[in-house]
RNA sequence: GCCCGGGUGGCGGAACGGUAGACGCAAUCGACUUAAAAUCGAUGGCCAUGACGGCAAUUGUGGGUUCGACUCCCACCCCGGGCACCA
């Protein structure tokens, strides 16, 4: 301890973020078109309390490919606005009896120290909370905007209720069917809620996902969750019709095996639904079907809801007709949409004609379905269609911390949205929620106001945005200079920035985005169709995505319940910020689980720490040797140590020369685990020349020497990514020039990064 | 139930059609130390030796393709994650 050449991270660590805080190291570069420049964009942190393991690797992934980009000469745009608003900020307040507003401000504060100790370069003059007026203004615009475009829409939904507390609970909140909070039994209510109508962009973001994945920047993760949350099924569509002339457009997967369809399901949501739930008891179950009162049954085959319509339809190939039934079955599979049950193709479909079966040989007895419709039409022609699982949902939530919604209701009017002019709608920040009642809709002050059609009073809507709407465009703001920041939407939509840094060239973030991913490249659509984002004519917001998978414990996903949490403060205290990180990027590939484990960590520190003495003791040495004049080495005998070593000295230049080319490839594909043992090996083949040239003669000739330190220096400069902060001080230490905003990647010169 | 990911030494994990177990952790022994910690070195199934070496098993299970399989194909078992008010 204290000796020189002793690695000690928290006084190296300390020293190197004061310097880059002092030259604004990770500062966002003015807009110059002509030089090579990128966006970017991590995840947006929800204001929790505090950073959790996961976070650390997901932004130790993205910053190190900011420094890797901006060590290669590029313009880097690399920042991120807390996610502020929903349940968990909510929940958070409620806890510690402060207002939500208080509490966010206090988890931002207190993040951003723990990010900014791990020496992340975020622009922090960008970044900002969603739930700053500033910032939600954005999504009252986009809601307005939307909502006149026709994608925003009113309908009903159904949520939890507990009568005791009254109030709404998020399903997180309802516990065994109990309220969490006074564990009095719960119940389904319908209420009006605002949908977002992403089903006008779902066929385009199929269509682009093949662009996607030719562009080679979005990683298979990434493209397989946007594909999931697509839920594309490819089939066949028949259109047919019932006796009284009802028509329904029935689809199956299943085109070969459209002769063995036994029966019909429709879906609860299907536009059409109405005209097939006539009779007074098939509409009094299909109601409690969308009042939720069978909805949470099981989604096993064996126990999901079904209700007879009663009816039937011919059966596409000829033969006895199909009955008609209601399922809740069919949206988890092939969207709102009527499907033909098919027994023998499928395997869901085998079950569910068991019962089918039993009960439509029940409720139909003494009409036999057999003889109930031979088809005198000419058969239907099936043809090719798609269905989407990915479906409307719904953007408004009954809480009282989240973006308040720009639409009052007059007596006279209706609803009537907001002029834009009067944005934003401020949220009153004095509440303090408790749990009960819904205190935006109790605050008259709030509620109270006229309407902008006649002047007359009108009350506010009370429903706040969802967090998710918030997320649909976190990553536009992101791109604003923080001096334009409090312009008009107007002027900011016409500053050169968007067009600058959009698309983003990668999202890397958790895969537990795809949802996010998806929605904002439907929401660009839109935009790009109602004009201000025109200029990304794909409608694509990220023209790269990484996923990367979870950090675990024990094998199981980290909980407080579980007490395998893992606490990245610890972790820094212990070893130091670049540790950390180096541990997280070397423990697994990005996509790939990563289950914790110290011996990463270990491992970690003690390469940094050997790289460290391995350098100190070697320029120490090398500078005795200078102050004592002597011209060269000498040996123990006082001879001149002849430099024998030429072969060696070529090995080691092969070697970092192959080196550098391979993570050079790493990076720029974003495998960071394996970038970081190709930096190990390179290591362990230096300490092997220096040894190979010991064994060969008494101590390193000249230029020996000049060739170790060329090879640690091109070391620092490939640590740069991963362990910034001594990559920096060894750079330095090497006599490197310290002004450069960060060690250039090999190959770069100082001059091309400055520029 | 459905969808996704995964099963390799005591442990974390390499390799992803060509010497399985790289690199580590833990362990044991040794060096340094008054001692401990830290650090460094050695060891890693069995047998054998001063040393070279020899032998066997082996990547969840069972099949298959192949000159050759952890790797590709089929079936199964087990574990983890997700499944529409956390978003």
């Amino acid at each position: 301890m204290g000796s020189p050449t002793s690695y000690d991270p928290h006084a190296i660590e300390a020293r190197r973020q004061a310097a880059w805080r002092e030259r604004g190291a990770a500062r966002t570069p003015a807009v110059q078109d002509d030089l090579p420049h990128l966006y970017i964009k991590p995840s947006a942190p929800f204001t929790s309390g505090n950073v959790h393991i996961g976070h650390v690797r997901s932004y130790s992934i993205g910053d190190a490919y900011a420094r890797f980009r901006r060590a290669r000469g590029d313009q880097v745009l690399f920042n991120f606005g807390f996610d502020a608003f929903g349940l968990p900020a909510e929940l958070g307040a409620i806890d510690r009896g402060i207002p939500p507003s208080e509490w966010v401000a206090r988890c931002a504060t207190h993040m951003t120290g723990q990010l900014q100790r791990l020496g992340f370069s975020f622009d922090w003059e960008r970044t900002f909370l969603s739930s700053d007026p500033v910032m939600y203004r954005w999504s009252q615009w986009l809601f307005l905007t939307l909502l006149e475009a026709g994608l925003v829409y009113r309908g009903t939904g159904t949520v939890d209720w507990c009568d005791t507390c009254q109030t709404t609970l998020a399903t997180i909140q309802v516990e065994d069917g109990l309220c969490w909070r006074c564990h009095n039994p719960v119940r389904l209510i319908e209420r009006p809620t605002w949908y977002l109508r992403i089903s006008a962009y779902v066929p385009e973001n199929d269509r682009r996902l093949q662009e996607r994945a030719d562009s080679g920047k979005w990683d298979e993760v990434a493209l397989a969750s946007q594909r999931f949350v697509l839920g594309r099924v490819d089939g066949v569509e028949v259109e047919l019709s019932a006796q009284d002339g009802t028509k329904l457009t029935v689809f199956t997967p299943h085109a070969e095996a459209l002769e063995q369809a036994r029966f019909v399901l429709i879906s609860p949501k299907h536009p059409e639904i109405d005209a097939w739930a006539d009779e007074p008891q098939v509409r009094e179950r299909l109601e409690e079907l969308r009042s939720g009162g069978l909805e949470r049954s099981s989604r096993d085959a064996a126990k999901i809801p079904l209700v007879d319509t009663r009816r039937t339809l011919p059966a596409p190939a000829g033969g006895a007709s199909l009955p008609v039934l209601i399922s809740p079955g069919v949206d988890g599979r092939f969207g709102a949409t009527a499907v033909f049950g098919v027994p023998e193709a499928d395997r869901t479909d085998e079950v569910l004609a068991e019962r089918i079966g039993a009960l439509v040989s029940e409720a139909r007895e003494g009409v036999p379905p057999s003889i109930s419709g031979e088809q005198p039409h000419a058969k239907p022609e099936p043809r090719q269609a798609v269905r989407y699982k990915a479906e409307d949902f719904s953007i408004s939530r009954q809480r009282s911390w989240g973006t308040p919604i720009p639409i009052v209701y007059c007596e006279e009017h209706g609803a009537v949205p907001l002029p834009k002019e009067q944005l934003p709608v401020a949220l009153p920040l004095d509440i303090t929620p408790t749990g009960t009642g819904n205190p935006l809709a109790e605050l008259r002050s709030f509620v109270e106001t006229t309407c902008p059609l006649c002047g007359g009073p009108a009350e506010r809507e009370t429903d706040t945005l969802d967090c998710h709407f918030d997320a649909l465009w976190l990553w536009v703001p992101a791109c604003v200079p923080p001096e334009s920041r409090e312009d008009s939407l107007e002027q900011i939509l016409a500053l050169p920035d968007l067009r600058h840094w959009l698309p983003s060239e990668r999202v890397v973030a958790g895969s537990d985005s795809g949802n996010f991913v998806f929605d904002q490249r439907i929401v660009t659509k839109a935009l790009r169709d109602i004009g201000p984002l025109a200029f990304l004519e794909d409608g694509e917001p990220f023209a790269g995505c990484l996923f990367h998978e979870m950090v675990i414990s024990e094998g199981r996903k980290m909980s407080k319940h579980l007490g395998n949490v893992v606490d990245p403060d610890a972790l820094v205290e212990r070893y130091g910020a670049d540790t950390v990180r180096l541990a997280v990027l070397y423990a697994a590939r990005p996509q790939k689980t990563l289950n914790w484990s110290d011996s990463a960590v270990l491992r970690a520190h003690r390469f940094l720490t050997q790289v460290w003495e391995f350098t100190q003791t070697r320029l120490a040495a090398a500078q005795q040797e200078q102050g004592a004049g002597e011209s060269q080495a000498a040996g123990a005998d006082g001879e001149p140590i002849r430099d024998t070593s030429e072969h060696l000295r070529l090995k080691l230049a092969q070697w970092t020369e192959k080196g550098v080319e391979k993570i050079t490839e790493d990076m720029e594909g974003l495998e960071m685990h394996s970038a970081v043992r190709n930096v190990m090996r390179l290591f362990d083949r230096i300490k092997d020349f220096e040894k190979r040239v010991l064994a060969r003669q008494p101590a390193l000739g000249a230029a020996d020497d000049e060739a170790l330190f060329a090879a640690l220096s091109l070391l620092a400069q490939l640590l740069g990514p991963f362990a910034p902060h001594m990559a920096e001080e060894l750079w330095i230490s090497l006599g490197k020039d310290e002004s450069a905003v960060q060690t250039p990647w090999p190959g770069v010169s100082l001059q091309e990064i400055a520029a």
